[in-house]
DNA sequence: ACCATGATTGTTAGA
DNA sequence: TCTAACAATCATGGT
């Protein structure tokens, strides 16, 4: 019985509005990113988050980041990040569902620190404060740790097993 | 001297 | 629902 998937039916129709902006233009979206960022440094306003966990990397970026070392050893030469951005957007496209598998699974870890990154985050975070006073909050709350090596907690660490792969279906259609 | 940019796609959060 | 911007990287350029 492979009714396993039955679920496959029909996921969403929503797809129809899927995409608006599939090819929107990749021109610089951090063209404010300029101003913020400096803005930043010069008014204490935008306060810095030190603290603030920044967004878990996508299962493209843990590749890329394995593919930045191969390209950069086969093509010294070039130092252009553009040049991984490209080949490995490329490689990407053309790699299966299967092999992003453990990528998107790396990924997929990561966004789960990132979420508790975030809660704490989220307990430093003021709740608005009016004015602009900025009130240094004495961050006591987690300080106290202690050897809670008990782990248990789910994320503990995990060994990476490259070997057995849990290949699923591949929907066959 | 230092910060922003360029290019890729995915993901996340806000409007 | 949809949009927008940011996540890494690293040499180079502009101010």
């Amino acid at each position: 019985m492979k009714g396993g998937k039955g679920k496959g039916a029909l996921r969403k129709e929503t797809r129809s509005a899927l995409k608006p902006v599939e090819d929107r233009k990749m021109g610089k979206r951090k063209a404010t990113l300029k101003d913020d960022k400096r803005k930043a440094k010069k008014d204490k306003k935008a306060k810095k988050d030190p603290n603030k966990p920044k967004r878990p990397p996508s299962a493209f970026f843990v590749f890329l980041e394995e593919f930045r070392k191969t390209f950069k050893k086969e093509n010294p030469n070039v130092k252009a990040v553009s040049a991984v951005g490209k080949a490995g957007g490329e490689k990407w496209k053309s790699m299966s569902a299967a092999e992003k598998a453990p990528y998107e699974a790396k990924a997929a870890k990561r966004k789960s620190e990132y979420e508790k990154l975030m809660n704490a985050y989220n307990n430093k975070q003021p709740e608005s404060s009016d004015d602009d006073g900025e009130e240094e909050e004495s961050e006591r709350s987690k300080s106290e740790v202690h050897d809670e090596d008990a782990e248990g907690s789910g994320q503990g660490e995990e060994e990476e097993e490259e070997d057995d792969e849990e290949e699923e279906d591949e929907d066959d259609d």
